[in-house]
DNA sequence: ACGCTGACTATTA
DNA sequence: CTAATAGCCAGCG
């Protein structure tokens, strides 16, 4: 028929080049050399008193996360895409779960999913406590969803 | 070292 | 709208 829908119809999702390991880059405001260095559990398990500083991943996501300006809000896609890494939102999110442990404060409420969606509420001590500090940032938040995601959606990549 | 899991995202049905 | 599927990457057992 006309229509013929003109838009992708078939697209098996196929995406094999791309791949590269490297390309990925492009981002890292900050540096990003140092791979390796116990990132993880060591903080999510034991605070580690002494330290030793730590550039792992998780920090790059802390420190994106702590540049949301007040009122604003993002996605764990953008600070991946920020990063470098748009198809692993899945480690920005989960580098939240360390914040909590981070050595300087992270406003992880306001990083919240592509569709606005306080994903991240059931993490915090009352779950309504994520709401609560979005809304005291200025943030209007209903039925667990930000109001207006889209204009108060904060892209690091775009204004960092 | 392999396999599972996860505060995600995108596309298809 | 929901459900299912796939791809992603890092950490842990």
């Amino acid at each position: 028929m006309i229509m013929a829908t003109p838009k992708k119809t078939n697209r098996p999702v196929r995406r094999p080049a791309t791949k590269t390991g490297k390309a990925r880059a492009a981002a890292a405001p900050k540096k990003t050399a140092n791979p390796a260095s116990t990132p993880s559990r060591e903080r999510l398990t034991a605070v580690k008193p002494s330290g030793g500083k730590d550039d792992s991943f998780f920090d790059l996501v802390h420190e994106v996360a702590r540049q949301i300006p007040r009122g604003r809000v993002t996605s764990y896609g953008a600070i991946a895409a920020c990063l470098g890494t748009r198809l692993s939102a899945r480690m920005v999110g989960w580098a939240m779960m360390a914040v909590p442990y981070a050595k300087k404060p992270v406003p992880a409420h306001r990083v919240v999913n592509r569709n606005g969606l306080l994903t991240g509420k059931h993490h915090y001590s009352p779950p309504e406590r994520m709401q609560q500090l979005l809304e005291k940032d200025g943030v209007a938040v209903k039925d667990d969803k930000v109001v207006d995601f889209k204009k108060l959606f904060w892209d690091p990549a775009t204004e960092l």
